[in-house]
Formats: structure tokens, sequence, C-alpha cells
DNA sequence: ATTCTAATTTGTAATGATTACAGATTACTA
DNA sequence: TAGTAATCTGTAATCATTACAAATTAGAAT
């Protein structure tokens, strides 16, 4: 998804393109280690000094609202965006948090094969693995 | 997990066995719910109408670490928990909310087929799916 | 049974990510 | 170019959770 696909997707679902909105988005959608608004706030700041959280959190919404991004909420309280929106698993490490993403046409074909058996059609879906990753395990 | 069996898990890892204690632990591991913390509250309050929230989320917190709950995070910032800690997928109705548990010996194989392909060993798992359910559908 | 003490409980205050609000700004329309 | 609703911004409010300190108590030692 690049700016040119969401400038279009902005448009036709009615919304104003803003600067700020196309910063937001070209962030969040381009970073695919599950950042959080703050980050976001951060990234952005530089090229947009007058930028606001409140600005941030709106367009994030937004985009959940779109499909685009999905949130994912941990035990810390913060929220993450992920701009993998496909059937994937997060594989996260408890130690360090960090976060990388699994995606394969036989993890779909697994999922699938789970909801079939629940006998439900989900609207989206979550998949966590919590693990120790290699730099924590030292 | 009966009342008996949670006071041998404390005596086991040097904990004092209290009364609000071994209410608390009745009251998460029997609900199917995935409550939240004040919803353990204020079930407790009435047969022990001085006990305090801290006190639960200590003991909620003790439970996680001995491995007899898990939590889960939503977007609404509250924290459910959730006394199944099998692998098994999470049934969320986006719009009520209603949390239903699905477990079975295909679901735990699909499961392990996708944690080979990832090469990981997991420490633990989250597998949500989100519906319209059955009463809000209409 | 009584005493001792560290663990636990309790009430209250602090925290902090997110949301509500209202006024200033601006993207789009005509 | 002007008009207006949408958007952006700064600030205040929210509220689930955590920190803290004083009071209580479970369990060990005597
Ligand atoms: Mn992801
Ligand atoms: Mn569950
Ligand atoms: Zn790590
Ligand atoms: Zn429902």
């Amino acid at each position: 998804m690049n700016t040119e696909q969401v400038i279009t997707m902005l448009r036709k679902n009615g919304h104003k393109v803003t600067p700020q909105r196309i910063a937001i988005c070209e962030a969040v959608l381009s970073n695919k280690e599950h950042p959080t608004a703050e980050i976001i706030f951060k990234k952005i700041s530089k090229q947009h000094p007058t930028i606001s959280m409140t600005t941030v959190y709106h367009t994030l919404d937004l985009l959940k609202k779109l499909e685009l991004v999905h949130e994912i909420n941990f035990d810390n309280r913060v929220t993450r965006y992920d701009s993998n929106v496909s059937v994937h698993v997060n594989v996260i490490c408890q130690k360090c948090g960090k976060i990388s993403d699994y995606e394969s046409e036989a993890i779909q074909s697994q999922w699938n094969r789970i909801v079939s058996a629940i006998k439900i059609k989900p609207v989206g879906q979550r998949l966590d693995a919590y693990v120790i990753c290699e730099d924590c395990k030292g």
C-alpha cells in the first residue's frame, strides 16, 4: 500500500487528504514492527513538528475502520498497530517484546481447518505465539 | 481445579493460604466467561465485604505466575482472565463481547502444525477468532 | 498456647495511555 | 474566492491499574 493507494482509499471513503494523514499512514503502513501510537508520533514529529498525539490516535482509528491496520493490545496497556491484516502468526518474545510476523499458505490452510472445525465464519483473527527469542535465551 | 488443589498449589509455591485468596481463586477458576478483575471483585464482595481491588489484582497476578490463568487484553483497555490455559480458540463477538472457548484434538493438532511450520517452541499462545454471534446477527 | 515476623491485605494516592472537548485551521466544493 | 464541514491541535478528563504505607494475619518457632 503506497501513498497513491492511501490517497485513493481515503477519497473513496469520503475522507479528506491532509498532510498529517498521509504522513501517519505512510509511517504505520510501512512499519512492520507493530509500532505504538507514540512511536508513530515521534517518527512523524521530525517532519511535522506541530502534529499532536490526538491526530495520531484519530488517524489510527480511521485506518482501523478502513481495515488497513489491526490493533493488538498487550498487558502493559499500550496498543500496538499491525499493518499486516492477513491471516498470520505474531511471534512475540516474552522478554524483550519483539514481534515477528509469520505468514504462509500452510498457516492459512491450518487456520482454515480450525475455523471449519469450530463451524464459524470469522470476520478477523489474532494468532499469537509467545516465545523466548534467540537474543534473549543467552 | 478445586479448592483443595488450589491450597496445595499455593503451599507448594510458598504462598500463604488466606480466605481472600481462596475466594478469589475459586471465583476466577470456576468462571468460564473470561471475567474482569471488577467482576471477580463484585462476586466476592458479597461474602467478603472488606475485600479490596488491590488484593484482587495481586491474587490474579499470582495465579498468572502460577500459570493457572492467562490474561487477555482487549481494546477497551480492560484485562480479562482466562482460566482455560490449554491450547484453545477464543471465539469473540465483535458486537456484544461474549467469549466462548473451543478446544479439541483437531484444534490442538492444527496449531501444532502451524508451530512446526514456523519452527518455534512457544511457551504460550493466544488464538482469537472474531465473529458476530447468532444473538447479534438479527 | 503464645509470641514473633514476614507476608498479605487494605485504603488511598499516583500513574499514564487514551479519549473528550472546544477553539483554530484547512481541504474541498461550488 | 468564499463558505463550510471536516480536521487538527492543545488541554483537561477519564479510569483501569499500580505504588505506597500502615494495619492485619498466617504460619513458624518457642
Ligand atoms: Mn503481526
Ligand atoms: Mn478462553
Ligand atoms: Zn527477546
Ligand atoms: Zn454477540
